[in-house]
DNA sequence: CCCCTCTCCTGATCGC
DNA sequence: TGCGATCAGGAGAGGG
């Protein structure tokens, strides 16, 4: 289930072993996988091959690789990166350096020029790759399908304050306002029930019944939650999600309330109890986080 | 515009 | 042993 931190797992590793790297050949061997590249499979593979790889970058759970022509004379990030390389990870997606052994799973394979693989391999291919032009939103770069896509609790531009004022308008739930990116980004269904774990509200709560204090405490649990899974590489439940060496992140020994139903809440002693809620599991200490009057 | 529900997908697991 | 039901959930389409 990779969410923020998760994903820019995945983006540290792509950096530190494709960037400066020009791609060589692609294979789709899912056309799913690139059903938002709406030009079809052949316009992807023909319009990556050649291109160099200069940098990668991320919005909440999205990710992508800039790419410019790969002409070799000119230096590295001397030229306008005007493409980019989307890629998001969906449910189960991964970016794997290196052959991958099970292919059964495998839906684009490439190749770069000093003979590196990269594979993705997504087994409910929620996921996929897409090419897009960048656009210029709110002082940033980012490509045309993440520019409705807000700022996430890591991005040094966050404003926390805007977000707050955003939420007290929201006549919704507050756990569904979480889940929103286009709110507040990179937080998904485990990070959002241990940030409102932390700040000690029900995710059921009216968003603008909340105080501007409430509001703004628990976007800072967001923040701090998702930053010290980053720290221990990530949560993992199993081995859906792992970085590009196939491993997976520690973080999941550290989760307070996500996955702990009938276990006691480790603040309060409280037994953790489990709902539905948009079709989802929701984990929450019934004493810690009263729920609201109907 | 705002809010919410449904749908896509595959594999693990459970009850009968 | 098999088989249908259920669950996991990111994100966008579409409905009210």
């Amino acid at each position: 289930m990779p969410e923020l931190p998760e994903v820019e797992v995945v983006r540290r590793g792509l950096q530190a072993h494709v960037a400066g790297k020009t791609i060589t050949a692609v294979l789709v061997h899912h056309p799913r996988a690139v059903r938002r590249h709406e030009a079809g499979p052949a316009d992807l593979t023909a319009q990556l091959v050649g291109r160099r790889i200069t940098a990668t970058d991320r919005r909440g759970k999205y990710l992508w690789l800039n790419l410019d022509d790969g002409r070799a004379d000119e230096p590295l990030g001397r030229t306008a990166a005007d493409m980019a390389l989307v890629i998001h990870l969906g449910m189960s997606g991964q970016m794997l350096l290196g052959s991958v052994p099970n292919t059964d799973h495998l839906r684009i394979a490439a190749t770069l020029d000093d003979g590196t693989a990269l594979s993705f391999v997504d087994q409910r291919t929620f996921g996929g790759w897409q090419l897009a032009d960048l656009v210029d939103v709110d002082g940033s770069r980012v490509p045309a399908p993440v520019a409705h896509i807000a700022r996430d609790p890591l991005d040094p531009l966050f404003d926390r304050d805007a977000v707050v004022t955003v939420l007290r308008g929201k006549h919704s739930e507050i756990k569904r306002q979480l889940l929103d990116q286009t709110v507040v980004s990179g937080i998904g269904n485990i990070y959002a029930d241990e940030a409102l774990w932390r700040a000690k509200v029900n995710g059921a709560r009216i968003a603008a019944k909340l105080t501007r204090r409430q509001l703004g405490e628990l976007l800072g649990a967001a923040a701090e939650v998702m930053r010290e899974a980053l720290d221990q590489g990530g949560t993992s439940f199993d081995s859906l999600y792992v970085n590009v060496n196939g491993q997976s992140g520690y973080f999941d020994r550290s989760l307070n309330v996500y996955g702990r139903e009938d276990q006691n809440c480790p603040r309060c002693g409280s037994v953790i109890r489990r709902e539905k809620f948009m079709n989802r599991s929701s984990f929450y200490c019934p004493k810690c986080q009263p729920r609201p009057r109907r």
